[in-house]
DNA sequence: GGCGATCATGTTGACGTTAACATCGGAGGT
DNA sequence: ACCTCCGATGTTAACGTCAACATGATCGCC
């Protein structure tokens, strides 16, 4: 009792399909498919009607095969978890696709270091001609970063440490806007609610709003850390809401600043009477926000069109921009900032 | 003058060049490569030091030609705007990558009618095995759909409109919920800010709130609508801010109900003590808006690994269950939430 | 009217991998 | 000692596409 083999054409229609249908040779029907003048006008019509016929869809697989390239990039993440990376890669999806790279997500499933190694070792067996690098140094810098060699790669960070292309918000003048605003207004001082040290993002604003002080002769309170998350901001927003002090905070992002102003309410300081506030981010949430967060607005999408345009680059002409590309931010006037009482 | 040509070597190293440093001969470096065990260990040892000299690391684009699957799923997405898709595309990534696939990004440029079926028509070049359709249903209800004939596809929605599986949260048993905690407090109906028309999810949100209301005898205030924004959520706050009678609030995602929040502490009343408020989502942030949200949980952490599950198995098994997934959700009772006053 | 130029179209082979089959040597059974 | 079976390894061909080259027809020009 031989069980009948459902005769299932898995392979879709090939090129040699559309031929035989065409009466053409498979080069025609390829020269069709890729736009190419030299088709007479007629045969090219009797071949795209025969492609419609029979749902022809050019095999990706062949193609780069034959090409030795895959229009596609790789974005490494850490999760998706922080704002910012979300919307940098939504900038590069798009980036990519209009310059005609497909996107291919090769997420870090843990911090641990054989996660991050893990995605790079799956790195060699992906399909892509680059890589876009968006999880934070420290992550790598221990990792033996076994990336594959002569892979185009961009990395999205504020670290110098690399050998490859850097693209990333310039953080310094953000957080030095930032400062600026509230010395501007009358406030003695700035204190800073930091992000985690591990990442260069943080420890650069960091830097940055300490040396705007310094510059303008100002001391230079304790620093708070957070990790990025509204419940750390919380926490050190207790911290700072017993102190009569603080007149003025600059909160690394806009979502320790959600925290920070819950906490504030809690222990019954107004904002901006008691105390001013600045973010960094100006995710959308941020002008809803009680009262609405004056912050630093970057530029996801450009982060992301450059990191594209510079791994673009790399991978058609071999070309390294070791020139570090820094994209500008923009102060965001809400109501959460106001001169000291 | 004849122009030197670099003779850089853009392939990579291949089988053959590991099969002849080796002694072997190219299947058995195929073998050691996809770890078969029928090879002997010596051979193996001295065929692995071999990758590791040259830096062999597989074609994928071969293999996926010669075994005539890529191991890549596609997801659509509309943009990565909105906090559950972003949410839901880090799970799918997560479990397709444990599951050995990899993941292709296809983001919708914008919302018109031609960046949809752009999209679409592009999936049909791309390398992937199935689709995961992460955009709201009406964009796509009108669209001359061209999805290509037998390629696998889930939708993460909930409309029945359609003829593949479907996974999506719960959302009516989110709503009762909801609506039900509000009443179970005291108040005497609940009013509701829902999400835009186009979207099934707020469909069924709002049905499920207006049903939960009649089956109590309650009588079922005017709908407003916003459409997933904290800024909508504003808006439609100033307006209920003024209507004494309005008591407590379900409103149909966490981001709107942060700026009726807002909208509410700018006229003067006081949450929860005049006003109990009812979020859906429970993101992160929602434990540390002022005051901490009493929300509507889904897990979108499931809702993903379950298409990819759904996925996976049309793909390799070929089996439709069109019987859809349904998410249960779970409420988290937090501050914004009282009896009357 | 002959000759090369130009253009549409066809033929061949290679990209790197692996399924299917072929080969070969030794272990085990009678 | 002979035969079988099994496991390790090799050989061949094919997946779909496209560059390179080959062919043959048409055209214009001296």
């Amino acid at each position: 009792m031989t069980a009948e083999q459902t005769p299932v054409r898995r392979r879709g229609p090939s090129m040699a399909d559309v031929a035989r249908l065409a009466g053409v040779s498979g080069q025609t029907v390829s020269r069709v498919a890729n736009g190419r003048h030299n088709v007479d006008a007629d045969t090219r019509e009797r071949v795209l009607a025969a492609m419609r016929e029979v749902g022809y869809r050019p095999n990706s697989a062949a193609r780069a095969l034959r090409n030795g390239r895959f229009r596609s990039i790789g974005v490494i993440v850490f999760e998706l978890s922080s704002f910012g990376n979300t919307r940098t890669l939504d900038a590069i999806a798009a980036a990519a696709t209009t310059r005609g790279y497909a996107v291919n997500l090769l997420p870090v499933l843990d911090a641990s270091q054989e996660a991050v190694s893990g995605a790079f070792s799956r790195l060699g067996e992906q399909a892509v001609d680059g890589v876009i690098i968006l999880i934070e140094a420290h992550t790598l810098d221990d990792a033996e970063v076994p990336l594959p060699d002569g892979l185009p790669v961009v990395v999205v960070d504020s670290s110098a440490h690399y050998d490859y292309p850097i693209v990333d918000t310039d953080q310094a003048q953000g957080a030095r806007l930032a400062t600026e605003h509230l010395l501007d207004l009358g406030h003695q001082t700035v204190w800073h609610l930091g992000g985690p040290p591990s990442s260069f993002a943080a420890a650069r604003r960091l830097r940055s709003w300490q040396q705007t002080l310094t510059d303008r002769g100002r001391p230079v309170p304790p620093v708070l850390v957070g990790d990025w998350s509204a419940g750390s901001g919380y926490e050190a927003g207790r911290q700072l809401a017993d102190n009569p002090d603080v007149s003025a905070v600059f909160v690394a992002n806009d979502q320790m600043a959600l925290g920070l102003l819950r906490a504030l309410h809690e222990r019954g300081r107004a904002v901006p009477e008691d105390v001013s506030v600045v973010g960094f981010d100006d995710q959308e949430e941020a002008a809803q926000f009680w009262p609405p967060l004056t912050t630093i607005r970057q530029s996801f999408a450009e982060v992301g069109r450059r990191s594209v345009d510079a791994l673009i680059n790399e991978i058609q002409a071999g070309e390294h921009h070791h020139q570090p590309v820094s994209v500008a931010t923009e102060l965001v006037v809400r109501s959460s900032t106001a001169p000291p009482r």
